[in-house]
DNA sequence: CGATTCTTTGAAAACAGTCAATCTGTGTGG
DNA sequence: CCACACAGATTGACTGTTTTCAAAGAATCG
C-alpha cells in the first residue's frame, strides 16, 4: 500500500529511512468506490491526497449542470484543491473517483510539518509544483490556440496512458469540447 | 527605481534591512523600448525579471504566424520562462515590451542564493508560485468552459487595470479569440 | 438480462473565424 | 503644420467549425 508512495519519493529525491518513516507515519489510507466523492463543491479542503491506485477527477459544474473537468489524477499523481487549502475558502471543485481507487491522505498540518522538517520532501514538492505550473501553461496554450482536433491529438500524445482508460465524454469535458464533437473527430481522423 | 521592488517585498513579508540590501545588490536594471524583445523563441532563459514600470507580454507564434499571448506582466509582476529556466532548454516563448518598460533582473544563480539564504524571500516566492498556479487553474477553467463573450467579461473583471492599457487585438489573443470577434462582442454588449 | 452508462449519428442552429475593405487616431518626416 | 504612413479597430459578407437537440446503438455492470 505504502510501497507505491515510497517508490515515488525515492525515485525523485534521496532520503533517509527515518525520514521516509516519518512521512509514512502521517499518511492515512482511504479507499474510494467509483463515483464516490473525495471533495464536494462548498466543502473546505484541508488535505493533501496522493493516488496509489485508480483515478480521480477534479471538475466544476456550471449553472446549466455541465461538468468541466479540470484534471485527472491517476497512480503517482496528486489530487486536491490548492486554492481552498491555501485560502481556507469553500472549494469550487468536486473531486470524485473515476475508478475504484486507493489514496493516501496527509493533513495540511502534517504536510507543512514535513515541508519544514524534511528538506528532501520540500525539494520534491517544489519540483512537483514547478512541473505542475509548466503543465498548466501548456494546457492554457493548447486551450487558446488549438482546434478541437489538435486538442485531442495533443491529449493523446501527452497522456497516452489516460486515453484508453477514461470515458470519452470525460476526455471531451477535459478538452473543453462536446462528446459529439470528439466522437466526430475520432471518426474523421481514425484516431483511436 | 528599486523602491517599487522594495515596497513590493515589504508589503508581502517582514524582512530585515540587511536582507533587503542583499536582494537589491543582485538586481540589475534594464530598460526596454516598446516592441523590444526580452526573450526570443529559441533562446535559453536564465533570469528572473520583475517589472517596475511598463508592460511586457509573453507569447508564442504558431506555424501560421499567429501570436498567442500567454501572459501580460505590468508593474509589480514577474516575467520570464520558468520552463526554460528549470529545464535549460530553449524557450518556446517570446517576451517583448508592450510599452516602454523598466525591469529588474536577477540571475538564476543569485535567485537561488536568495531563496536559500533568505527565508522571507523564499516564503514570498512560494506564495507567488501558489497564487500563480491558482490563477492558471482559473484561466484553464475559463478557456474550456466559457464562450467568447464570457471570457472577455471575466477578463475585464479580473484585470480592469489591463483592459484600458492594452491594444484590443492583444486582449483577443490572450483570450484565444480573433480581434474581429472581440470587436463584435464589444459592440453587442456595449462593454467598454 | 435489464438498467445504466457511454458512444455515435443526423439535422439544424449558433458561434466564431476568415477575408477584404474601410475607418480612426497617432505620430513622423518633410 | 500638413501630408502621409502605420497601427489599431471596426464592419460586412461569407465560410467553416462546433454546439445543440433528439434519437438510436453499443457496451458494461450488477
Amino acid at each position: 500500500m505504502f510501497d507505491v508512495f515510497i517508490k515515488y519519493i525515492t525515485d525523485r529525491v534521496s532520503i533517509s529511512e527515518k525520514e521516509l518513516d516519518s512521512i509514512i507515519s502521517v499518511c492515512s489510507i482511504k479507499r474510494l468506490r467509483r463515483k464516490q466523492y473525495l471533495l464536494q463543491e462548498g466543502d473546505i479542503w484541508k488535505l493533501i491526497a496522493f493516488v496509489v491506485k485508480g483515478c480521480l477527477r477534479t471538475y466544476t459544474v456550471d449553472e446549466q449542470g455541465l461538468e468541466h473537468i479540470n484534471s485527472f489524477s491517476i497512480e503517482n499523481w496528486w489530487a486536491g484543491d490548492r486554492e481552498s487549502l491555501l485560502t481556507g475558502k469553500p472549494s469550487i471543485y468536486n473531486i470524485d473517483a473515476v475508478e475504484d481507487s486507493e489514496i493516501l491522505l496527509i493533513t495540511h498540518e502534517n504536510y507543512n510539518m514535513l515541508l519544514r522538517e524534511i528538506p528532501a520532501f520540500n525539494q520534491m514538492v517544489t519540483d512537483i509544483h514547478n512541473k505542475s505550473f509548466i503543465a498548466a501553461q501548456k494546457r492554457i496554450h493548447i486551450a487558446i490556440s488549438y482546434t478541437a482536433e489538435q486538442k485531442y491529438s495533443a491529449f493523446l500524445e501527452t497522456y497516452p496512458q489516460l486515453a484508453n482508460r477514461i470515458p470519452l465524454h470525460m476526455v471531451a469535458s477535459y478538452l473543453g469540447i462536446t462528446p459529439e464533437t470528439l466522437s466526430r473527430i475520432r471518426k474523421l481522423t481514425n484516431i483511436k
